[in-house]
Formats: C-alpha cells, sequence, structure tokens
DNA sequence: TCACTTATGTATCGTTCGGTATAAATGTAG
DNA sequence: CTACATTTATACCGAACGATACATAAGTGA
C-alpha cells in the first residue's frame, strides 16, 4: 500500500538539503523561518514545513544527521585504522579544504562554523561541538597509532601536535569563507604535513 | 564647565566591557537587546540603552573598536617591524592563545569568531573579516619581511605558509571554546614554530 | 460512493525583536 | 528661584519571530 492522504508536492530530500544550506551559510539561530519556508520548493507554507519536520530544531537536527553522512564525511579517513596514520591525517585535511571551497554549497565546514550560537541541547543530537571533539579524538588517534608503529618518535608530544592540526583543520573553514581560494588552502595542507616528518624517529 | 542635566546613572565605560563579553559570547545576532540592556549595570531601560549607544549596531562597533583597542591587540607584534619575523608570529600565536584562554572574558578571539552572522555593512566600521584580512597581511609581511632578510629559503611558498599560521590561528579560537587548556594551545604553538625553521634557507 | 488520511492555504496565535513617544526626575547655569 | 539640558521610568510602537487552528483539497482503501 502507497502512503495515504493528500501527496506532498514538493521533494522531502531536496528541500532537507536546501535548508542545509541555509543553516550552513547563516548558523542556525540567524536562520529563520521565513528564510527556510521561501527557500524550500520556491516557497512552502508554514503548516507545511511544520507538517514534514516539526520544527525549526527538528529540522536543523535532521540537516546535521545528513550534513554528517555527506559533506562531513571528509574526516572519516582519520577513524580508518587500515590507512597509515600520516594518510589518514592528510586525506582529511586536502577531503576538508576541498570540500570546503567546492562550488554548489556555502564555503566551510558546518561543523566547524557551529562554533557559536547553535546550542541546540536536544537529547540525541549530534551537536557540533560534540562532533568536533569526535575529529580532534580521531587526530589524536591517529597520532598515538603513528607512535605504536614507531613511526613517530616516542617523545612526541601528543597533545600538541594533535592541537596544531586540529586548529589547522578548524581555521580552514574561516580562510575559506573569507574567499581564500583552495589552492592557497591544499598548499598550507602541505606545509602542514611537515610537521609531521618533524616528528619522525 | 562640568556636563549639563541630569547626569548618568551608570558607568559607560563599564557598560561598554559588559556589551563587549555578551557580543564576544553570543555573536552580534544572537545577543539580543533585552540581554544587553539586563546585563548592563544591573539592568538599565530601554530609552537609557538608546540614548547612551544609539542602536545595537552602533554599540557593537563602539564595542568592536574597544576590543580591537585592547585583547585584539594580541596580534600587533605583526606589524611591528622592528621585530625579527619569526620572534613577531610567535608572540603573536602566544599573545593569542594566552588571551583567548585568560578567565575574566569569553574564551576565543572576537574577530576570529565572527566569521558567521556578523554582518554590519556599516560604513566606517571594522569588521571582523577586514581585521582578519589585516591579520592576514602582517603574517604575509612577516614571511617576506624574514625571505628578504635570507632568514627563509627564496623558493619558500609564501601564500602557502601565511594561510597555514593564519588557519592555525583561526582554529585556535575555537579550541579555546572547546574548553582545551592554554597549555595544549601554547605546546601547539611550539609545534607550528617548526615549520618556519623547516623553511630556513 | 463514502470514510479516512495527509497536505495545503488562509488567517492568526502569543512572544520577542529593535526602537520610541512622552513626561517625570535630576542635575547645571544664570 | 527660574530656565535649560540630559537621563530616567512607563508605556508603547510596528515588525518579525516560531508555531498553530481551521477548513479545504487531494489522494487511498473499502
Amino acid at each position: 500500500m502507497a502512503q495515504m492522504g493528500r501527496p506532498r508536492t514538493f521533494d522531502r530530500q531536496a528541500a532537507l538539503e536546501q535548508a542545509m544550506h541555509l543553516f550552513w551559510e547563516h548558523g542556525y539561530e540567524a536562520t529563520s523561518l521565513s528564510q527556510l519556508k521561501a527557500g524550500i520548493a520556491g516557497g512552502i507554507s508554514a503548516p507545511s514545513f511544520y507538517a514534514a519536520f516539526g520544527s525549526k530544531e527538528a529540522l536543523y537536527n535532521e540537516v546535521m544527521a545528513l550534513y554528517l553522512q555527506t559533506h562531513g564525511r571528509v574526516t572519516e579517513s582519520l577513524f580508518d585504522d587500515t590507512l597509515p596514520p600520516r594518510e589518514a591525517i592528510e586525506l582529511a585535511l586536502r577531503r576538508s579544504a576541498k570540500m570546503q571551497c567546492e562550488a554548489g554549497h556555502p564555503r566551510g565546514c558546518m561543523v566547524a562554523l557551529g562554533v557559536i550560537g547553535v546550542c541546540t541541547p536536544q537529547e540525541g543530537a549530534t551537536l557540533p561541538s560534540e562532533n568536533r571533539q569526535r575529529t580532534r579524538e580521531g587526530i589524536r588517534a591517529c597520532i598515538e597509532r603513528a607512535i605504536a608503529d614507531g613511526e613517530l618518535a616516542g617523545d612526541t608530544d601528543v597533545q600538541a601536535l594533535t592541537s596544531a592540526y586540529d586548529s589547522f583543520l578548524l581555521g580552514l573553514s574561516t580562510l575559506a569563507r573569507d574567499g581564500i581560494e583552495h589552492s592557497a588552502l591544499d598548499a598550507a595542507v602541505t606545509q602542514v604535513m611537515k610537521l609531521w616528518d618533524g616528528c619522525r624517529r
């Protein structure tokens, strides 16, 4: 049996993507219901919005989940134990830089840019800060793995190197927002990877 | 002659500082008039607010100017030609890391955190993005000076190294906001300064 | 056909937003 | 004291905020 009732006149998945772009661009608080309604399928009514998404906060949570499953995947190499640690980090940085400068969506990373204002303390929702912490742990795990493998020196300052790479990664979003071109970001990644080689055993 | 009329019952300069902390903490858009009025001198009325500051936007501009003259000074070493280029950059990074973790005010840098939402296109006002560009140029100038001095190799990728340091600097704000302690940030600066030494001639 | 389910359009809810009109209060200058 | 200048408190403005009530439209299942 197909779903009953009057069928929806807009593509929910496409609407979700459009909403993601709005939240990504302006942040949670600064994105108004009016903007969202106007930006979805050429304009939908308030009841349609609430019937489809529940509330602004629920939509944001759904959008965040979508982001993490798609664009946010660029840092997943950090959690791939089959990858050499250095490659895992370099890949995460280069993919992030590339994604953040792609056309077709706002520049920067939605997780990194959600440092301010996005304080939705909803149960079960994946907040930007939680995801930043996860990334941080991924970086640290790569570094610790490299030390365990004997690739990096045993006296490497794990916390310091983790913070260095994490800070660089987070800063990319601001550079991307400020219009710095991808080639510059990618070249910066090349520079920062020298840090790794400087810590070799 | 002292100023005429009924005297103000609150300290305008102290109020400016309290407003700065609010904007710093929550950003421009997410800081409401109610918050500002309530947070100033234990609560002032709307007419008092507008008589003293003109408007929310005018207050933000004044707050921004105050920030740049005080806490924002941590990166001024970048523009001090009498300093050796390496010291100038290291000083800017260490002072930023320290300031951003100080007690008594919100964590992070108000300029870096103003990457989203703060779009006040007022004439003559110093916007966060303009100041980030200024910092970027300061970093680049240091690197170019080091090359001219023969300290760094002539084939150093100026743009890449500039972006690397700038990205790291900008990322510090997010780390500070996420509660990473100052010792970790300072240790990360030590790591990142190795990049410089790796580019030596 | 008729009940049922879901989405849509119109109109509106109460709240908060940034910002003001008005008049009383409180100081200085003469 | 009076005249003036400025801040104060009370009350309020229109607009936008996030969210809903209600009736109607458009589909499914029997």
